[in-house]
DNA sequence: ACGGCTTAGACC
DNA sequence: TGGTCTAAG
């Protein structure tokens, strides 16, 4: 349902992009020869000719239409060209219609804001290019304007249909313009700028709307296609929505717009502003009422998102009549084949965009002959996110199988044996949200997962994206890192397994290794002197703040980067990413090679080494292995639930992470551990190589150069069965060592190393839902 | 018992 | 929160 926005203070330029028949324009590229020739793009060719998904305008002339059959198509333009969409594991594939748009998108972003709003659509809020062209080089002092400008359609101008340039250039001209019709008209120049830039470097035509929101700019970017630019004066908007059939407002196509029809008898937008605020309210809700007045108004206050990135990539097929699915192996046989898709384009966001899925979502429609009920909805599901196609088809079908079981109900009915006749798989999907950036130490991850070292993003990066992974605000710090001493922040479940939903069943002791360890940040520890004014004084309170505060001088370039254009990445990750290798002058790099060289060259090996398998054992998709190496081992020994008194819990946050005002204070205070006070057992039940790691940091002709207590010595990170990563951080606190496994899906798992030997519980597991900030 | 396949967003 | 529903291209 829609939601009223205010409208900010300022006059906006937002220009919406749309390309023509997109589809269609990628076939022709692809294949020249289609060019100007009546085209349609179909799927499933099989059947009736296939369906046709789009239409070229050449074919439009000859009354063929999207949802047309193509033997339709054939009838009523008989030269048609029917182009078939590509088939890939026995479904439709779209990437190539996706890089395509990938590569329009790259374009577009240049001149401002720009949010993907589809495969082939953006919304750029180009108010700034709009303004600093008012002040540099205003419309009026060019002396000649672009061709493509001049082209522009003006609503209101030419009240007669005809589109004298002349005109077109007076009134982008026009000195004594209303400032806002300034900003459109340079608006326009912009947007004619960037629509030709597309043409030339995609060879792909589209058309746009500029406005002052975009509702008005979406309505306006259909109004004169193809291959053309609207632009909407404030002054026209009452006219073009007085008559405005209230259907072809975007949000009005559905239910909501055949109400205002049929309830209320408003069949234009202009009719709509007959009713009050309150009289709207009333019948369809707060928000939505309050909606509609707006936008009767050509009021629409939404911002246009930075986002060239879509936010859930899914797969999906349907399975119509006769094709019902009605065994499980058939069932697994196509989750298998939406999983595969799945999973590649999982990786290849992993890979370019260096982002990861974290939930797992399976949808089906399905039914039910025998019962009476038969029209229930078959439940989705979803649970965490795992990588790597196995593991998403095993998750996959297990969640299927819960949905199965629910779906059929608890009447007893036994699904042993394949097949049970009582029921039909009409569709299958699954799909993959909650897609966040890799957070911070990032290179990390993505060294683990390609097997290469990659670039970081800086702290404001991740912060924007994702506020809960790094709370900007005293109270999610709070909430996330424990800063109140006297309020224990984690709370500790029993259940475990819960961490992962009731599905798919999850084996909590078991933590698969393919391990990694940033080598690559001075957040691998901090800086003794304290000096570094971009890793201390920041007097960072939180962990991602603090290591990422040290990337700085290589992160933020490439983090601006992404900002501008995230697809983009590869090609500049690799450039800064060599940067950042070569021994530098400046201080940073000097620190972080200082760090390196103080000490965790055992762990990296250990971790390089498990990134090296585990990247070859990826080509050879079988899992489970020798990879699962002493890590697992000991972290699966030590995997039992205890329960934990309050005073084992640390005096500081359970993150190690001082508050502001302890910080300088526990600066002073050096790290006072003696190996012997470690319990032995303890101790032994450590990865051997940690184990190793922590004498060299305990010897006493070290000490000097040991991170202070309270600080993060290491970062790993691990995937592990039923989340798709933690972060482990190995840190001192005052009375122990601590590992600590922060899971990006939401709980954090602690295993405290006490100091002394009367301790007990010497490992533990504690689980605390990452209640933070949100 | 067919338009197929995707994405996004709001509600509770 | 996960699950459901609407809408759109």
């Amino acid at each position: 349902m829609p939601v009223a926005r205010p409208e900010s203070s300022g006059a906006r330029v937002i220009a919406h992009v749309d390309m023509d028949c997109f589809y269609v324009q990628v076939e022709q590229r692809k294949q020249p020869h289609l060019r100007g020739q009546p085209t349609a793009v179909v799927q499933y060719n099989s059947w009736k000719g296939g369906g046709l998904i789009a239409v070229g305008y050449e074919a439009r002339k000859d009354g063929v239409k999207r949802s047309m059959r193509g033997d339709e198509a054939k009838k009523a333009c008989p030269q048609i060209q029917l182009v078939q969409v590509p088939v890939a594991r026995g479904k439709a594939d779209l990437s190539t219609y996706r890089n395509a748009g990938s590569e329009v998108v790259s374009i577009l972003a240049r001149k401002g804001r720009c949010e993907r709003a589809s495969i082939d659509e953006v919304y750029l809020d180009l108010t700034g290019a709009a303004e600093a062209m008012l002040a540099e080089a205003p419309p009026e002092s060019l002396e000649r304007i672009d061709e493509e400008a001049l082209k522009s359609h003006v609503l209101g101008l030419n009240e007669d249909g005809s589109n004298l340039k002349e005109t077109v250039r007076e009134w982008l001209q026009r000195s004594e313009a209303d400032h806002r019709d300034k900003l459109l008209a340079c608006g326009a120049f912009i947007v004619a700028d960037l629509r030709m830039q597309v043409l030339k470097e995609t060879e792909f035509t589209c058309s746009a709307g500029i406005a002052h929101n975009k509702m008005l700019a979406k309505l306006a970017s259909g109004m004169n296609k193809p291959a053309q630019q609207t632009v909407v004066p404030f002054a026209s908007v009452e006219g073009l929505l007085e008559h405005l059939p209230v259907k072809k407002m975007k949000q009005l196509g559905g239910k909501l717009g055949s109400s205002l029809q049929i309830d209320l008898g408003v069949n234009t937008v202009g009719e709509l502003l007959q009713f009050s605020e309150d009289k709207l309210q009333e019948r369809y809700g707060v928000n939505t009422g309050t909606w509609l007045w707006n936008i009767a108004r050509g009021i629409s206050g939404e911002e246009v998102e930075g986002r060239l990135l879509p936010k859930s990539h899914g797969s999906g097929k349907t399975f119509p009549g006769p094709q019902a699915l009605k065994t499980i192996a058939s069932v697994e046989h196509w989750l298998n084949e939406l999983c595969e898709e799945l999973s590649e384009r999982l990786q290849s966001d992993l890979d370019v965009n260096k982002r990861i899925a974290h939930t797992l979502t399976l949808h089906a429609t399905a039914f039910k002959s025998s019962d009476s009920e038969s029209h229930r909805n078959f439940p989705s599901k979803s649970c965490p996110l795992r990588y790597g196609p196995a593991k998403i088809k095993e998750d996959t079908l297990n969640l299927f199988q819960a949905g199965l079981r629910e779906y059929i109900g608890s009447s007893g009915i036994s699904t042993h044996g394949s097949r049970y006749r009582g029921w039909g798989i009409t569709s299958l999907s699954v799909s993959a949200s909650k897609i966040v950036a890799v957070p911070t130490g990032t290179c990390s991850i993505l060294r683990y997962f390609h097997g290469q070292d990659q670039s970081c993003c800086s702290s404001e990066q991740v912060k924007d994206r994702f506020p809960e992974a790094a709370p900007s605000s005293p109270s999610g710090t709070e909430s996330y890192s424990g800063s109140h001493p006297t309020e224990p922040p984690i709370k500790f479940l029993k259940e475990e397994a819960r961490i992962g939903g009731a599905m798919p069943i999850v084996d909590e002791n078991e933590i698969n290794t393919e391990v990694c360890m940033r080598e690559d940040t001075c957040a691998a520890l901090q800086p003794v002197d304290g000096q570094d004014p971009s890793c201390s004084s920041q007097g960072a309170h939180h962990e991602f703040i603090q290591e990422t505060s040290a990337l700085s001088s290589s992160g933020t370039q490439c983090c601006t980067e992404l900002n501008q254009n995230e697809l983009h990445m590869e090609s500049q990750a690799e450039e800064t990413g060599t940067k950042y290798l070569r021994p530098g002058t400046r201080p940073r790099e000097q620190k972080r090679k200082l760090v390196k060289d103080k000490g965790s060259s055992s762990i990296l090996r250990l971790f390089q080494n498990f990134n090296n398998s585990a990247s070859q054992k990826r080509e050879h998709a079988t899992n489970i292995d020798e990879t699962q190496a002493s890590l697992s081992l000991n972290f699966q020994s030590t995997g039992t639930f205890s329960e934990l008194n309050e005073a084992e819990v640390p005096k500081e946050n359970p993150l190690g992470m001082p508050t502001l005002g302890q910080q300088d204070e526990l600066r002073r205070d050096a790290w006072d551990y003696k190996i012997d006070e470690i319990d032995s057992t303890v101790f032994n039940e450590l990865p051997p190589q940690i184990q190793q790691e922590l004498r060299a940091w305990l010897r006493p002709q070290k000490r000097a150069n040991l991170p202070k207590r309270g600080s993060t010595i290491a970062h790993y990170f691990l995937p592990t069965k039923n989340t798709s990563h933690y972060k482990v951080m190995l840190y001192l606190s005052c009375n122990t060592i601590l590992v600590s496994m922060t899971s990006l899906c939401g709980g954090i798992y602690t295993i405290s190393i006490n100091k002394k030997e009367g301790n007990v519980h010497p490992f533990k597991w504690r689980v605390n839902k990452l209640n933070s900030s949100h």
